[in-house]
DNA sequence: TAATATCCGACTAATTTAGTCGTATTTTAG
DNA sequence: CTAAAATACGACTAAATTAGTCGGATATTA
């Protein structure tokens, strides 16, 4: 999986619109300025999104976007999934946009993307709007440093 | 990260040299029908992964490649980061290809990222040709059935 | 009624992907 | 000696994707 730009953006927004759940609607010119998006890009980002019933929006002079579901509802799988089109590696792994292929029935290192994607799902799926806004932000050595897991994982 | 038509076929070639190893060259040719891979396109790949000493030719009538290094010294890891750059699921959380962004300091969903980068790497770097030959296939069920991580993965 | 929003659809520049193609060179079998 | 079959090298390209821009219509309120 690669993240675009569009579910980067689309992230960031709902995040805004999730610490102000409850406070009236957000305009895109502020979301796009605290977010460091392009304004009119965040635009066609935002109608997407309210299509999907994700943000309510009020037109006119004091208008803009809120949340139409809970925090606990929105994950970052389903943005992704919508924006990206797939989580997985490569689509003979994937169970939303499977694709076979003829090397599927001896393919060996199939295994090793199909464990990426699983994992990758599940922190995707686990990762609710409320649980994302709730944590701390990664320091810069976290990057650098080798994160070592768990034994047998 | 998204695995690219060319880390696909360079592993597919990989992994039938290395159930040829010690057994002299193989042609693009068959390299090319066995594994299911355009023939021109794959001829380039072989030549980018002799440059990097992971397989070596024989010219002339009876040539071919075969494997530069034991099964063990090759990694899925090498073969991605080399053909699709990164495999960070976005830059701001790659070791290799770091970028910084104008929200690092306070992005919140960027930790996801990282576990998500950290569990591939850590697969992808463990899985040598070696291990990978004599992983058994995976079963069309597998990628639709919901697998469960341990608890606390 | 002017200002400031959302809303809608079309358009596009740049990059990446996934190749093709021509041709030169090397090696060996007959 | 020569034809066949292989690697070697560099240039080219069609199609898709990405990351936007742009013009203008409609809605709401101070």
């Amino acid at each position: 999986m690669k993240l675009s730009r569009k579910s980067d953006y689309a992230l960031r927004a709902l995040l805004t619109l999730g610490d102000r759940y409850g406070e009236g609607p957000v305009s895109i010119r502020e979301l796009a300025e605290k977010n460091d998006v392009p304004q009119r890009f965040l635009e066609q980002i935002m109608l997407d999104m309210k299509k999907l019933g994700w943000v309510s929006s009020v037109a006119g002079r004091i208008g803009g976007f809120q949340l139409a579901k809970r925090p606990e509802e929105i994950t970052m799988g389903q943005v992704v999934r919508h924006f990206d089109g797939v989580l997985a590696p490569i689509a003979c792994v994937s169970s939303t946009h499977y694709e076979s292929c003829s090397q599927e029935s001896h393919c060996r290192f199939r295994r090793v993307l199909l464990e990426i994607r699983n994992y990758t799902s599940k922190l995707m799926d686990q990762a609710t709007l409320a649980k994302v806004m709730r944590g701390a932000p990664v320091a810069r050595e976290e990057v650098f440093s080798n994160f070592v897991f768990a034994d047998g994982i």
